[in-house]
DNA sequence: GTCTATAAACGGATAGAC
DNA sequence: GTCTATCCGTTTATAGAC
């Protein structure tokens, strides 16, 4: 049963292409190929290129956000991380994807400045996220958290980001919960 | 005073190229312009694409683990991350680029074996450096190393390089360093 | 909304003169 | 070694018929 329409199609695919070769890795021959149109009807639905990444990226953060909020508040700070590294894991897919954002943001240079913004706003958010959960994994004594909070989610952050992309570099799933692992206090 | 051969020129360029956009974000066009040289050149010492980049690659990973083994052996852990920590700060050049092997491992998708073998051994070599020092650091109490080295490795490297597509994103070079503050043991 | 047709620039790559 | 000239497929994008 086939009820999503065109548009919403395409900001699907164009999702996965991304996060798999990155923007400048995917054309609108590819996206026409795969969804069943000619490019001239992408044009009709994004203009640009441009229009169509940014799109993908406002849906692709509203929905992992969304995810990542619907982890429950009462569970204790360490078994909160647990089930944000499996969300963050579940971004390969079929082992050949990264995050987009952290696709997007290896691409920077090569986007205009509203992308740039909306994958800050990402980055941000996650980096809030997971410094309220480790402050509450110190004080419970179930995370390990030197330094500040804010400045441990950002190294966090970036480590799992980093190992999205290291888990596809080797054909493993490991990489991505290692990291989980690696914040447990002993 | 130009000493370096065209050859030379090329490499370097094509590195920097893709250091900023990604293996598919720039062309011989570019390169073309940049060295001074016509596109039908380049083709003369580099047939294809792919071999640009499998040279390319394999000549960063060799001047880049040259640096990295250059680093004191007597030097207690501590201070030997600290110096990998500025080294890795000093990849992103004017704050636009990253590690090129962290940019291919994002591209991968889009690049032949060969290069993934490249990049892989770039990231093992990494990772090794970084356990024995962990170790090395645990041992005297000055560095955090919950867990197996080499899995403490594989993380921390992941952090590094996730840390230096963050700093571009936000124009800021401190998140570079921050992974290395991160580690200290208080 | 989707198509055909086409534009205009760019992509990697090659042949052959110098 | 470097160039001019060129091939040919691809890329983003537009015009206009249906």
């Amino acid at each position: 049963m086939e009820t999503s329409t065109v548009r919403e199609r395409l900001l699907e695919h164009a999702q996965t292409l991304m996060q798999l070769r990155g923007y400048n890795g995917f054309s609108y021959r590819d996206l026409s190929t795969l969804v069943g149109v000619k490019t001239s009807s992408i044009h009709y639905y994004f203009p640009t290129k441009e229009d169509l990444v940014l799109e993908a990226v406002n849906q692709y953060s509203a929905q992992v956000l969304h995810d990542i909020n619907g982890i429950d508040q009462t569970l204790p700070a360490a078994k909160k991380l647990e089930r944000y590294g499996k969300l963050f894991a579940k971004v390969l897919g079929e082992g050949d994807q990264i995050c987009l954002c952290g696709m997007l943001a290896a691409d920077i240079q090569s986007l205009p400045d509203a992308v740039r913004l909306a994958v800050q706003s990402f980055y941000r958010a996650n980096e809030g996220w997971l410094a309220r959960v480790l402050e509450e994994g110190a004080a419970q004594g179930t995370l390990l958290m030197p330094g500040e909070p804010q400045m441990a989610a950002r190294a966090l952050f970036s480590a799992y980001q980093g190992s999205v992309v290291a888990s596809r570099l080797f054909n493993t799933r490991t990489r991505v919960t290692e990291v989980t692992g690696w914040l447990k206090a002993k």
